[in-house]
DNA sequence: GGCGGCGTTCAGTTGATACTGAACGCCGTT
DNA sequence: AACGGCGTTCAGTATCAACTGAACGCCGCC
């Protein structure tokens, strides 16, 4: 791995940290990001610098998260990991659902908490109303790019 | 402040936790969006029952990142904060440029990396041109529910 | 010019969590 | 049945950031 190499996965790294991940888990998904095959956790580990437990334990997060996508080969007991084929559409359902859950605690505030005001009501309501809007936009907009990506694929399919 | 409410603001805290911000942070966020009023530091302080320059640092926090709006009153030297007007926009748009700052790396990384393999190459563009359309799709659905909202309220005008 | 109320800042403490490294369990092979 | 390679787990450590509370600076008022 050259500089630049190590410099991008540093960036991942700490990009996935503020994204509330471990540091480690980042690095991960910035090496496999500009890895051609899949990877062993050794192979990682190696290649990080860091200890096995750690890759083993981030792995498994980020393949939970549908980041990454956990291999195996015949005749070999070692867990291969590559980033998920589909990561786009895979990150951006796991924001949504994360934004979701947010959203759901306004509505239980709006519905099950004693507002006097109205004003207050008519912000919790108001807010509901664009995460609503807004959510349909976005599935809406996945779903679009999901067609495109499928049609692409099999006008691929045919060239070969 | 009933217990129902310190609950929630309590979940608020959780939730913009694991955003990144401090846990006072999102209390502070929970408790004025449940508040008909503007609200001093030191309201906001003895109501949370946290120090005084917890609450301004974060406060301060809030309303750089467009959560929060400050106001002044004449003859008063208090600052009074309330939830900006426009919530969901900003937060919407905080959330699209935190992203976009993701999607530069890997754009930096397509063109500056000497990346040999086409499958990473490939995946790398792929990503970009799915973050591209996407951000389209939101840029142009919150344009939308702005000019929603402003028809909305140029009614309500007419009604008063 | 001192005084009190206000927001800000900062050193110190506390609490949480990522990370290590060693021990463990599992399983196929010899 | 012992061994080696694999992934997992866990106690211990180190690192980092939030939070406190006290000191500070500013400003209008008595």
């Amino acid at each position: 791995m050259n500089a630049q190499m190590m410099d991008f996965v540093e960036r991942m790294g700490l990009a996935l940290e503020s994204d509330g991940l471990p540091r480690i888990a980042g690095r991960i998904f910035g090496l496999l990001l500009l890895s051609e095959d899949c990877r062993s956790l050794d192979d990682l580990a190696a290649e990080l610098g860091v200890s096995k437990g750690s890759v083993s334990t981030n792995a498994r997060l980020l393949e939970q998260r549908g980041v990454l996508e956990r291999n195996s080969r015949p005749s070999d007991r070692r867990d291969y990991y590559r980033v998920q084929p589909d990561l786009f559409s895979h990150t951006m359902a796991q924001r949504l659902a994360r934004w979701q859950r947010f959203h759901e605690a306004i509505g239980a505030a709006r519905t099950s908490l004693p507002i006097r005001s109205r004003k207050v009501l008519h912000r919790l309501e108001e807010y509901q109303a664009a995460y609503a809007f807004m959510s349909d936009v976005i599935h809406e907009g996945l779903t679009r790019w999901q067609g495109r990506r499928e049609r692409r694929s099999a006008v691929a399919g045919l060239h070969r």
